[in-house]
DNA sequence: GCGACAG
DNA sequence: ATCTTGTCGC
């Protein structure tokens, strides 16, 4: 069962070794994970991989089911880390990098979503989000800077629309590889790197056929 | 006590 | 995140 004391342990525990790079190599492949949910406790993850190039799908996978774990600012990993896994470990495929829908190091115990999904399987993730959660926002050379106890982690980045993304580092990535590949990805009109985009759109498209 | 609060 | 159709606008 959910023991709050105990999860908040566990993310000061795992923060410890939530690493900022080194960068992978030779990147081919970028996955996405998002989660969707039908009522308030069925939920269905999505991972999508992406090649780094051409921008096509190469590969997709999803993972459902029953989700006992409220939605509780800063413990969203307990929510829906499990079914981004299982999705994620579905691929035929083995990404090279994977952005999660969700912060990594900008949380109250630098262990946000993303830095909890890289750490635990230790691969290199991206923390992907369109709200602020946590951290400190400096401005500066026209850019605007994610700290976090005074170390940067990541950045705010603009969206063709005008919109914000919080782009820091979950897991084995620096700053400037998250929001580097992020604007890779990042096609106008759309809002959200391609990965998570279509993460995203597919997620709710299966959630939404079951009536 | 007050405000903030990913998805 | 989800409950929800069409509609106004770039």
């Amino acid at each position: 069962m959910f023991i709050h004391s105990r999860a908040l342990k566990l993310q000061r525990k795992l923060s410890e070794l939530v690493r900022i790079g080194p960068n992978p190599t030779n990147v081919e492949i970028v996955a996405g994970l998002d989660v969707s949910y039908r009522g308030k406790d069925f939920g269905v993850a999505v991972a999508v991989a992406i090649d780094r190039n051409t921008h096509k799908v190469l590969d997709c996978a999803a993972s459902r089911g029953k989700v006992d774990i409220p939605y509780v600012p800063g413990l969203l990993a307990f929510r829906e880390a499990a079914l981004m896994i299982a999705a994620l470990e579905s691929l035929s495929i083995k990404p090279d990098v994977v952005m999660v829908n969700g912060h990594g190091l900008a949380h109250p115990r630098k262990l946000g979503i993303a830095s909890h999904i890289g750490v635990v399987l230790n691969i290199s993730t991206i923390g992907i989000a369109r709200h602020y959660l946590y951290g400190k926002i400096v401005s500066e050379n026209s850019e605007n800077k994610i700290l976090i106890e005074d170390k940067l982690v990541g950045y705010v980045i603009r969206t063709p629309r005008g919109g914000k993304l919080y782009v820091t580092v979950g897991h084995r990535v620096t700053p400037d590889f998250a929001r580097r590949i992020t604007q890779e990805l990042l096609k106008p009109p759309f809002s959200l790197p391609e990965p998570i985009r279509l993460a995203d759109q597919i997620s709710r498209r299966i959630v939404r056929s079951y009536v």
